[in-house]
DNA sequence: ACGATGTGAGAACGATGATTCTCCACGTAA
DNA sequence: TTACGTGGAGAATCATCGTTCTCACATCGT
């Protein structure tokens, strides 16, 4: 096995074993056994666990806003940058459905080491303020105040967090509604 | 020291700390020290740290619950339902600019431990579902049509990780105004 | 073939944590 | 006073974890 793909094989462990339980919860020896990479070779490729975390966080950020853009930019292609706004909640719909959903991994990674860690804090903080610009920039594209961006993200971030603890993609509609009643609101301004 | 005020001070101990830097990042030598109650005591009162930290979130629910009820319906009494609605964000900006504002401590632990303890993930799902319901009732006293209710829960969560990840208060105003909005948009109905 | 290098499996190490145990001081009932 | 129960300080125990080390084995250039 190359580097590369041991690498790889690393992070998805990773990916889906921190999600799921939680940093702390997972040990390295987990990591070994789920990705098949002894633990000589992971501490090789990470000189230490903070840094698979890092890395974990920071790929993980990559591929959620690439999904995300994806969903949102073909409904706005097709259905104009109203419907991409409203695109973005139909999108956390279909992520709440996915089995295993767990909530937003960097709420969660900095809920457990935010204190103690500056670096994963920081990183959550880079996630969520991508995640606010993202909207922004949507919010520009339709012609709508630039505040109406923030509260959207906050619908966002209310279904996501509500969507894993209560176990149902509901919220996902609610925001999706509320989102609809505050574009509603600035449509004659 | 007698019984009682041994467990109210290790609860209080334990609410400090497990809210400011996670449960598993806190050991029961760190909270016998900070509350000065020996190992020996601690265990008597409670069998195993689960159990603590079910307690610690118990207690948690009941003074959050009670601290908003108190905040809320003096607005209420004062000014209607329909700023009662509006005073929960009010309070929910006082608790942000609160030092060592650190989220929801429901939320960090079901991120932390909802997949290992079902406990934990119970107790919190408990508590999101009374501050729904909570929600709810002042919706009905407002004359507003029930949906409304989750709707501005997730403002309310969305503000309350949002404002803990970027460390600024702000997101309970956008959400004020985001709710009030929402608020409007029945008006007619 | 042979030495150098790298690898995997897993043991070893040192730290930390949850939980229990030991030992001793102290107050108290007889 | 004395026997006793209680509680505290902190050592002991046992497990787990992050990290490193050992060692036997393979690979490969010469």
């Amino acid at each position: 096995m190359d580097l590369d793909t041991a690498r790889a094989r690393v992070l998805d462990a990773a990916e889906a074993l921190f999600y799921e339980r939680g940093v702390q919860a997972v040990g390295m020896d987990l990591i070994r056994s789920a990705s098949g990479v002894s633990l000589k070779r992971i501490y090789q490729l990470f000189p230490a666990k903070e840094q698979l975390v890092e890395e974990f966080l920071r790929v993980r950020d990559a591929r959620w806003r690439r999904r995300l853009a994806e969903h949102v930019t073909s409904a706005g292609d097709a259905h104009g940058p109203r419907e991409a706004i409203l695109a973005v909640f139909d999108w956390l719909h279909l992520w709440f459905d996915e089995p295993g959903y767990r909530g937003c991994a960097f709420i969660n990674a900095f809920g457990e080491l935010g204190t103690v860690s500056p670096s994963v804090a920081g990183i959550a903080r880079e996630h969520k303020e991508e995640f606010r610009r993202y909207f922004a920039g949507l919010v520009a594209a339709a012609d709508r105040p630039a505040p109406l961006a923030d509260q959207l993200l906050l619908l966002a971030e209310g279904a996501i967090t509500t969507s894993a603890i209560t176990g149902s993609a509901e919220p996902a509609r609610q925001a999706r509604d509320a989102a609809r009643t505050l574009l509603n609101a600035t449509e004659s301004a």
